[in-house]
DNA sequence: TGTCCACTGGAACGTACGGCTT
DNA sequence: AAGCCGTACGTTCCAGTGGACA
């Protein structure tokens, strides 16, 4: 009963706080406005090349590239949403398709999300990749179509699974009859060029935009524009938006990232009764990510690597200065026979790392400690007090982030 | 200068599982 | 039901590596 006394009162209280936004969707990144300031080049060059659908032609294949929060998708969805109106309008038959090739994550996917765009029903596993594609054809072939794909984040794909999906893609068109394909392919990533097979590169990059990144004066624009249409009049202050825009443009000129800046201060704001968004909140809100962002990548962890992490604590808190794989293992190993799991092999635990290293949770160099071999150096990237926080919540963990390694008085030793 | 350490990291392969086709 | 397929997660094997040391 008190307990929803409580969240009653969480709940007057929100419902009786000064209201600082108009609508908080507007700061969301999958949403497109109606402007997209600074972009007007891109707008025009891919309008220009996408234009020969409307009379039943296709159009180039595009290769889109810049680095994240620089517009490129909310551009291309733009031109394409304005594009499959006016094809409706004319009658023209163009199908739109996007696809995110990371969320989607393998070939199958991004086969079976084209097929279920043009109507094709396809498993959801079950299928040889060669089958779904044949089917995607035959879809294709049923009637006259021109089907323009995007592929969204094309380079975490071809870098995991390399690049049969794009080869073939690229050729649909000569084993088909009456319809045509034409593929946009979005990256981050502009080295991601060198994984392409020269054939496969050559077709993709019949046309090449490039999204170079937004600098602070610019975000400041988009940002005014945004709040405008997010928050009520004169609730965010120039100081504000203006250090939003600063903090986004010291990293690479990340529009997503000042957006979610600004709604995260908004939200404080909010939270705090306050009538205006200010400085403070935009500081508050660069930290309060952060922490979520290590909250939430800590607690999905899958066990083995709870594990590892833990090791890598307890060699911190016998102050080894600089962990290596080979002590990792030997904890890690003792966790394991505490916690009644399998250990896996020091091969897997090395990977293991390598992926703790990629989420930001460790940070870790390969070095060569000479006659004494070739090894990675470990240490923690976030705060040990992150660590605490989340495996205290955990019971098996609980024990564990307290426990003496018997091993750890010979490594501390050896290298302390 | 050659040896040797303690790994790294690529590649091939194994196993389990869910789900389709025949 | 059997066979096949993709996917996820793991193991095993092994060539390669950089630099301290004899």
């Amino acid at each position: 009963m008190k307990e929803f006394t409580l969240l009653d009162d969480v709940f007057e209280r929100f419902l009786e706080s000064t209201n600082v936004f108009k609508d908080r969707e507007m700061l969301r990144h999958d949403y497109v406005p109606d402007k997209l300031p600074h972009r007007e080049e891109q707008i025009c060059c891919l309008g220009e090349i996408v234009a020969p659908v409307l009379k039943g032609s296709r159009c180039s294949n595009i290769f889109v590239y810049g680095k994240t929060g620089t517009g490129k998708t909310a551009v291309i969805k733009y031109v394409l949403n304005r594009l499959a109106d006016k094809a409706r309008e004319f009658g023209a038959p163009v199908k739109v398709c996007y696809v995110n090739c990371r969320l989607a994550g393998t070939e199958y996917r991004v086969y079976s999300s084209l097929c279920g765009a043009i109507g094709v029903n396809v498993p959801f596993t079950g299928l040889a990749v060669g089958e779904v594609f044949d089917r995607l054809k035959a879809g294709l072939d049923s009637g006259k179509l021109l089907f323009i794909v995007v592929l969204d984040e094309i380079d975490a794909l071809i870098k995991a699974r390399g690049d049969t999906l794009l080869y073939e893609l690229t050729r649909i068109n000569e084993t088909l009859e009456d319809s045509r394909t034409a593929i946009v392919g979005i990256s981050n990533d502009l080295q991601f060029k060198e994984f392409l097979d020269p054939r496969v590169l050559s077709s993709l990059s019949e046309e090449e935009i490039v999204f170079r990144p937004y600098d602070a004066a610019e975000l400041q624009d988009i940002l005014w524009d945004r709040a405008q249409m997010a928050f009520l009049d004169s609730v965010v202050l120039d100081g504000a938006v203006g250090l939003c825009a600063a903090l986004a443009a010291a990293e690479h000129g990340d529009a997503r990232r000042a957006l979610d800046l600004l709604r995260v201060a908004g939200e404080l704001a909010e939270r705090e009764g306050s009538e205006h968004v200010v400085e403070e909140h935009i500081r508050l809100a660069e930290k309060r990510i952060e922490h979520d962002r290590v909250m939430e990548a800590l607690k999905n962890l899958p066990p083995h690597s709870k594990l590892v992490l833990c090791s890598v604590y307890l060699l911190g808190k016998a102050k080894v200065s600089c962990a290596i794989t080979g002590d990792i293992y030997e904890i890690y190993s003792e966790l394991c026979d505490q916690s009644g799991l399998a250990p896996l092999t020091q091969r897997r635990v090395s990977g293991l790392i390598n992926e703790l290293d990629v989420v930001g949770l460790l940070n870790s160099r390969v070095v060569s400690m000479g006659r004494y071999g070739r090894t990675k150096k470990i240490r923690l990237s976030i705060a040990r007090s992150l660590i605490r926080k989340v495996f205290t919540t955990d019971d098996r963990l609980r024990r564990l982030i307290s426990y003496e390694p018997g091993c750890l008085a010979g490594i501390s030793r050896s290298r302390g």
